[in-house]
RNA sequence: GGGCGAGUGGCGGAAUGGCAGACGCAGGGGAUUUAAAAUCCCCUCUGGUGAAAACCGGGUGCGGGUUCGAGUCCCGCCUUGCCCA
């Protein structure tokens, strides 16, 4: 028997049969089929888990290593959960309507809808591969009639809402709440009753709230309607966007480079205004900000979150233009007899809005910079500076925002001839126009202080105009200055000695001297100037000469230069003396000032924009809206749902000559026979937009919950009963854009009652990236693994000119040549070890590089869990396994490995979960007989990461039907932990030996071990014991000299 | 430029402020075998002393600090990744 050969062995793991067996077994016994509680077989007592993948895009060149990483955890859990007795809703679909699907399409000339479907086949082919736990009754895929119904349904449902900011309210969970969607028409019916007023700049808000108001019935109707139209969560706005005539689309911020080139084809892209579909995403800001505290997510991504929406506080100011306004008799007045009232950050008539939140140096604000999109400019530029002002407009639309706010290039602008009135102090500052200032944030105007901002100092640096200081800055900060200005000496010297070298090398060792003398001449510089100046005098210098020292002071200090009643302004409320005060309560003064004045107010501002929500492009969900002859927008009816995407045989989209003038003609606009529909004897027209890819995927999780309704997007119950997703995991690329989405949609479906939890995803993991080996030549040069090969140990080397390279980690790229594809790892070595491996390579939240040399190890871990049930020759369960108790020893083992299982799967290590397995297979080989009793739960516990390799042997064992809802085993703390244990002994910090002990041996037992250790009581032996630190079951620490 | 992470053997990585390097890969040795593969067992951070058992020292990117004790906490620096500009 011994000489049998491998392939006489009847009885090996033969993982492709066993892995096909069981995924045939699980999708005809429908084993993860989850019904909804009220269903047939549905115990609605059970808790509930709802474990959720982020849907993958199904491109062409399918399913990489890096895909399955996030789905072999969820999986694991997902098992591990079911076994813990919990109702697990696991599913998996598709996101499939966007760009890259549309591009992919243009490029090989196939309909997207082919593509989609046929990548959608093979995605799912090779997810069923890994044997996944997904309840496939529920998959879903965004590009389907079916499922985009309901997409078009929700952008009803916010074309159809306003939010109402002061609306003060409780939630469905209890939750008190300011600010709240409601319908448009209780829109209407308040301003109808009069219990909403508008403001002067047409504003719903509550009566009584104060400040000047508009009445609604002296609008007419357009007006009434414009009134309600701007009102919309969903509305069509008229921005500036990024317009790629070449692609014939708009373009997001992310897919245009730093270049101002779109990312696809690197095209030109342009900025100019368009009318667009837009979402009042920022109306929750502050909802979106106070509602993530309560959430178990990253705090990294939690933070990218903040910042993106970045909430600021500060004050709105506004500065009258000269040429209209002066101030008479300590009020100002107007010389256009049109101007009905006071200014205000209301009623800005003749005058510039700003945003700072920096209010307190508005004592520095020297000139005014507008955006060269500002409405303004075109009304202020005088008659001499026309020509370089349009110019200038012209240039800026061809550069990206990006490009316009780096901060390395060169300062531009140009001077738009008027000025404007500082309202502080009656001062006369030039308005300009700069492309460093966006349209996008704050009022797309800025008051510029040179003397506390590094972008409006270096400004007026290049167009010298003046800088004030107006605040002190701290001695850290100027130290930090002078350091940097004197080591430029010690750099202008050694230049200077090295071109004197080039040019008279005859003097190299006199020159060579001299550097040598001139080196320390920094440091000498500085400790002079600390020394014998003091910073004092250095704060002073500063101060008055802001220009020498070549930066800006913009942290907080002490307010000065900022002279107030004292100085006697001439303007209306006499000037606000800030001098002297710190930055906070600088800012909380002139706040005040502002507000008493009534010239600005306190303000809170976000760098969250609305959200341009319309793209011209065929690959999307079509909008359901009509427009009529006049301009104005309707909904379909919900019985028109949804409104399907035509047919087409060219779906390209109209691709333009290179012009900024271009005008985008969607590819919709072809379908002549869809884009007009008769309603009421009138020609309604569609529009030719389709939503983002982002539109599905914010709201996907909710259909899973009830995918084939035809009635509503998911069941109240059902979706009362699963929500809110308890565990989500996805790549952390996802960790802005669509989560916030996300989230900002599933408050507007919360306000309106549609669903009961207020944030839709409870814990967020996200999984690191799965990198490649790639290679770097002694140029830099990196290179794939193709043209390399290994040299002996460790050793690389190029193949074709045999040159030593360095092994590096690099991202999987078609282009190196380092991209693994799933279906071989699993061909060769089967799925349970392609989910072992990729789960032991390391935390699952780290990035780590692919290693196939280190795959076999997992896989002979396989075998050897085999080959504790199953001999190998016969094919039959070993003869090792015995019906006898576990010795000690096993259940020991046991146990440690089940608690720590147990305790890694729920805190997502499975690294060292699947390093316990190893521990007990490791403890189990040598063993002449296993005991059944530990065996079988033994493999219950692999279940979760090796699944098919566990129901093959379950079975084996004699059990007929699945293991997947098998109790856990529960862990018996008596054999998890040690009798007894070794414990270190240091003298002084230093291990000197070490003693085994009973495991609840107290402090004072542990002591006396300790010394009586002879080796301890050797190097203690003369001194004195100072002091005796004992840790339980770890380590005794004796102090002693 | 700012913010946030990360840096531990030849490699992937482990370690509630408490014995650094678990577990795996690669490497070495042995058993089995006619032989090999497979399997099983043992060794493997590093310098020194030693025939060996063992003993003494060093060590978690670099430099400081806190502490009886630091891979872990704090400060500064270097490298690197991500996000924002």
């Amino acid at each position: 028997m011994a000489a049998m050969k491998d392939n006489e062995k009847k009885g090996r793991y033969a993982f492709t049969a066993i892995e096909a067996r069981w995924q045939k077994y699980w999708e005809e016994n429908e084993t993860f089929r989850m019904r909804n509680p009220g269903e047939s077989g549905v115990d609605a007592n059970k808790p509930k888990y709802y474990i959720l993948d982020m849907f993958p895009y199904p491109s062409g060149a399918g399913l990489h290593v890096g895909h399955p990483l996030g789905y072999c955890a969820t999986d694991i859990v997902s098992r591990f959960k079911r076994m813990r007795g919990f109702n697990v809703l696991h599913p998996m679909g598709f996101d499939s309507f966007g760009l890259p699907a549309e591009q992919y399409a243009v490029e090989t000339n196939v309909h997207p809808a082919t593509t989609t479907k046929k990548n959608i086949d093979q995605y799912r082919r090779q997810l069923k591969m890994f044997g996944f736990s997904y309840d496939w009754s529920r998959e879903l895929a965004t590009s389907k009639p079916e499922f985009y119904k309901y997409t078009q349904w929700m952008f009803k449902l916010m074309f159809e809402s306003w939010y109402d900011a002061s609306c003060e309210w409780t939630g469905p969970d209890g939750a008190k709440i300011v600010g709240r969607a409601r319908s448009i028409r209780e829109l209407v019916a308040g301003l109808e009753s009069g219990a909403l007023v508008l403001d002067a700049g047409l504003h719903a808000r509550r009566s009584g709230e104060g400040g000047e108001t508009r009445d609604w019935s002296s609008l007419n109707g357009d007006q009434k309607q414009d009134v309600i139209d701007r009102h919309r969560l969903a509305h069509i706005g008229e921005i500036a966007v990024n317009w790629c005539p070449a692609l014939g689309t708009v373009l997001s911020n992310e897919e245009v480079d730093s270049e101002g080139r779109s990312d696809r084809g690197s095209h030109p892209v342009y900025r100019r205004p368009l009318r667009q579909w837009m979402l009042r995403i920022p109306s929750y800001a502050e909802r979106l900000l106070s509602d993530l505290d309560g959430l178990d997510w990253p705090e990294p991504v939690k933070l990218m979150q903040r910042n993106w929406v970045g909430r600021s506080t500060g004050a709105e100011v506004v500065f009258p233009l000269a040429d209209w306004w002066c101030v008479q008799d300590g009020q100002w007045v107007c010389s256009d007899h049109a101007v009905d009232g006071a200014l205000s950050p209301d009623y800005t008539p003749h005058a510039i809005k700003v945003y700072t939140t920096r209010p307190d140096t508005l004592f520095g604000a020297t000139y005014m910079v507008l955006a060269p999109e500002h409405e303004l400019v075109a009304k202020i530029t005088t008659p001499e500076q026309k020509e370089a002002v349009d110019q200038y407009v012209a240039a800026t639309r061809r550069k990206s925002d990006l490009t316009r706010t780096a901060d390395a290039k060169e300062k531009t602008g140009v001077f738009t001839g008027s000025y404007a009135i500082n309202p502080v102090n009656g001062e006369t500052i030039p308005v300009w126009i700069a492309d460093y200032v966006l349209m996008g944030y704050g009022t797309g105007a800025i008051m510029a202080v040179p003397g506390g901002d590094a972008r409006d100092f270096e400004f007026s640096c290049a167009f010298d105009l003046p800088i004030v200081t107006v605040v002190r800055p701290n001695e850290a900060w100027i130290m930090q200055r002078v350091d940097a200005l004197v080591s430029d000496i010690d750099r202008a010297a050694t230049d200077g000695f090295d071109r004197l070298a080039e040019e008279v090398p005859e003097l190299a060792e006199t020159i060579a001297d001299r550097r040598e003398k001139s080196q320390g001449l920094a440091d000498k510089t500085a400790k002079v100037l600390r020394e014998n100046v003091g910073t004092e005098k250095l704060l002073g210098h500063y101060v008055n000469h802001p220009r020498t020292w070549g930066e800006a002071f913009a942290g907080e200090g002490v307010a000065v230069n900022s002279p107030g009643d004292s100085a006697g302004l001439d303007v209306p409320g006499g000037g606000c003396e800030l001098n002297g005060l710190a930055t906070a309560d600088a800012k909380g003064r002139i706040t005040q000032w502002l507000e008493k004045v009534g010239i600005g107010r306190g303000a809170v501002n976000y760098k969250l924009r609305d959200w341009l929500f319309s793209r011209q492009r065929y690959w999307g969900e079509p909008f359901p809206v009509l427009h009529d002859d006049k301009g104005r927008t309707v909904c379909v009816g919900d019985d028109e749902l949804p409104v399907e995407l035509p047919p087409m045989d060219d779906f390209r989209p109209t691709v333009s000559d290179d012009s900024s003038d271009s005008v985008p003609e969607p590819p919709l606009s072809r379908a002549t026979e869809w884009k007009t529909v008769e309603r009421d004897g009138m020609t309604m027209r569609r529009d030719l937009n389709t939503m983002p890819q982002w539109a599905g995927s914010c709201w996907y999780y909710l259909r899973y919950i009830d995918p084939h309704n035809t009635e509503r997007f998911c069941d109240a119950d059902a979706e009362k009963y699963w929500m809110p997703i308890d565990l989500y995991v996805g790549g952390a690329e996802h960790a802005v854009l669509h989560l916030l989405y996300a989230r900002f949609w599933h408050k507007v479906l919360y306000d309106h009652g549609y669903v009961s939890t207020r944030e839709p995803f409870k814990k967020l993991f996200n999984q690191g990236m799965i990198q490649g080996f790639a290679f770097r030549d002694k140029r830099g040069l990196v290179v794939g693994p193709d043209v390399v090969e290994k040299r002996g140990e460790d050793q690389y080397v190029l193949i074709e000119s045999g040159e030593a390279v360095e092994r590096v980690i690099a991202k999987m790229s078609k282009s190196l040549k380092n991209v693994v594809n799933p279906d071989e790892i699993i061909g060769e070595y089967g799925a349970d070890t392609f989910r072992m491996y990729e789960m032991f390579m390391g935390p699952l939240d780290a990035a780590k590089p692919w290693n196939t040399r280190d795959v076999p190890g997992l896989h002979k871990l396989c075998q050897r869990i085999w080959r504790l049930y199953v001999d190998e020759y016969t094919g039959e369960l070993s003869a090792a396994i015995s019906d006898d108790a576990p010795d000690d020893d096993t259940l020991r083992a046991f146990h440690k490995t089940l608690k720590r299982v147990t305790e890694d799967i729920e805190a997502m290590k499975f690294n060292t979960a699947i390093a316990a397995i190893f521990d007990f297979v490791n403890a189990m080989t040598p063993k002449k007989s296993r005991s059944r009793a530990v065996l079988e739960p033994f493999v219950l516990v692999v279940a979760p990461f090796a699944p098919h390799l566990a129901e093959e042997l379950w079975s084996r064992l004699g059990h007929a039907k699945t293991l997947s809802y098998e109790t856990w085993p529960a862990v018996d703390e008596k054999y998890a932990r040690d009798d007894e244990v070794e414990i270190a002994i240091q003298v002084n910090g230093k291990i000197k030996s070490r003693v085994t002990v009973s495991a609840d041996a107290d402090d004072a037992a542990l002591e006396a071990a300790a010394r009586s250790d002879d080796k301890v009581a050797s190097v203690i032996d003369g001194k004195t014991v100072r002091k005796v630190i004992v840790v339980k079951g770890r380590l005794v620490n004796i102090i002693a000299n």
